[in-house]
RNA sequence: GGCGCGUUCGUCUAUCGGUUAGGACACGGCCCUCUCAAGGCUGAAAGACGGGUUCGAUUCCCGUACGCGCUACCA
């Protein structure tokens, strides 16, 4: 087998096309935790062979999806510039920059009559011996000729307007680069056939391959561009964590040996191998992806969650220098048990930052909590909270008790109303948490304003 | 059509010949409760089908069905 012992290194090499596909971020990932497990070097390489979709702005995009995931490659671009920065002594790492060495193979292939034109194309010797691929996921795999191969398996490697082909390429600068292990997609199995034929051709040991099962739309179909969630972006734009998304892809073909499905990207990293990847598509199910975005946010640190939190209102429109960094914090860190989407978070925090008198009713909390009976019971709440030596949590919440149970009814007929009238809403944080960080004397006014708000 | 890969609750999965087939998400019920949640308890829910091999198959082999991928001078 190709089992090597050198230092493992391994490639993400995504073609420009304007989008990181969410299978793809999970062969960046797995590419990401073998290199990270076994101290290898993760190398970025952008596949932009077709100059006429692959701006610049479409590579931006692929890193930016990278970096928001955490998948910090080693070797690669700096940024989605061609001729631009990039780290590493194996470069360029755009193909468009590598021309020159795919031409000199070529003709390293011509001179050896493994390669020959037809048609003004090129094409490949293509041995035929069958082949068998030893994959560390799937295990051995003889593939067989195709009928068509049967007529004839000499493939392409350079096309009539002299571009070299993706097979072509991507087995040289893997040969180039130095690469140990192939992690992609299954939809490259019958591909690596060919591939393995090249390395040979070139005298190269073929690297070790481990092809990952797919990623499928709930119903089962391939996903592709234009479905539901299939960017990356999508999950930046509602405001998933990265680590959660991370996490759920984990999850999506691996399981850790030791069991357990709560873990960071360094966690996963120490625990991942390979050879325990699943050999079967998967279906990618939102709602356990929610889930895990709601541990993920449960476990932040809440500094953190502030600042993300703040950084999310500020681009929602929040003007929040008016405010104490303490009284912000205490705002967004009232909400951070919710474990929501980011995107979110300006619709329960909201109340903390509008004026008194401009808070933003639900109509249906407003009809439902705001009516004639709750009239008294607000300014009974008012008058009891305005006397409240202490306004925190614990008294406030003695201090309403105390009423339901002198007027001899349930805490629920007060606290809605309350809640209504201080947040404009029916659900929110705790309402005495609620209460004790807008402060007595916005509280009180908002009593005042929601009752008279009843009247009229 | 050809080639290849796959198939355990609705979904993601554990099991590496002998288990009451376990967990997680989602779903139902109960409890708790200031709303929504969370949390606790609990319920329903799976080995595609047919043959082998074996004392014994979810597990190994073969076939069928179904799904997915590839089959380009796309990547």
């Amino acid at each position: 087998m190709s089992q090597s012992s050198s230092p493992v290194r391994v490639r993400f090499a995504p073609s420009p096309t304007g989008y990181l596909h969410i299978g793809g971020a999970r062969t960046a990932l797995f590419n990401w935790l073998h290199a990270r497990h076994t101290g290898g070097t993760f190398l970025l390489r952008i596949e932009d062979t077709d100059a006429a979709r692959n701006t610049q702005e479409a590579t931006d995009v692929i890193l930016r999806g990278l970096r928001w995931l955490g998948l910090d490659w080693d070797e690669g671009p700096a940024d989605g510039n061609p001729t631009g920065p990039s780290r590493g002594d194996r470069g360029p790492y755009f193909q468009s920059q590598r021309s020159e060495i795919y031409r000199r193979r070529i003709q390293e292939l011509r001179d050896r009559d493994l390669a020959y034109d037809d048609d003004g194309a090129v094409r490949f010797r293509m041995t035929r011996e069958p082949i068998v691929i030893h994959d560390r996921i799937i295990g051995d795999i003889a593939r067989a000729l195709t009928d068509r191969e049967e007529e004839n398996p000499d493939f392409v490697i350079v096309r009539r307007d002299g571009l070299p082909v993706f097979h072509f390429v991507n087995v040289v600068d893997d040969i180039e680069m130095g690469i140990t292990h192939v992690i992609r997609g299954e939809d490259h199995v019958s591909n690596t056939a060919k591939h393995i034929a090249l390395f040979r051709a070139f005298g190269v040991q073929p690297p070790t391959y481990a092809h990952i099962p797919l990623i499928l739309n709930p119903n089962g179909s391939k996903m592709s561009k234009r479905d539901e969630g299939a960017s990356i972006q999508a999950y930046i734009d509602d405001g998933y964590l990265p680590d959660a998304v991370a996490n759920y892809l984990c999850l999506l073909g691996w399981t850790p040996k030791e069991g357990g499905e709560l873990f960071t990207k360094e966690q996963a990293a120490s625990a991942f191998d390979l050879s325990d990847v699943n050999r079967s598509n998967a279906r990618f199910d939102l709602k356990k992806l929610e889930h895990f975005h709601f541990e993920h946010v449960r476990r932040l640190a809440p500094p953190r969650f502030v600042e993300l939190g703040s950084a999310v209102l500020a681009r929602a429109g929040f003007d929040l220098s008016a405010f104490a960094p303490a009284y912000i914090a205490a705002a967004i860190g009232s909400v951070q048990e919710k474990g929501k989407l980011l995107k979110e978070l300006p619709g329960w925090v909201d109340f903390y930052f509008l004026a008194d008198d401009a808070l933003v009713f639900d109509p249906e909390a407003k009809d439902k909590a705001l009516v004639s009976t709750a009239r008294p019971l607000l300014a009974q709440l008012r008058e009891r909270f305005a006397a409240l030596p202490e306004f925190t949590p614990s008294t406030l919440e003695a201090a309403l008790k105390a009423l339901a149970a002198e007027l001899g009814i349930k805490a629920g007929p007060l606290v809605q109303p309350c809640r209504v009238a201080c947040t404009g809403r029916g659900v929110g944080p705790s309402l005495y948490h609620l209460m004790d960080i807008l402060g007595r004397s916005r509280v009180l006014r908002r009593l005042e304003i929601a009752a008279a708000l009843i009247a009229g």
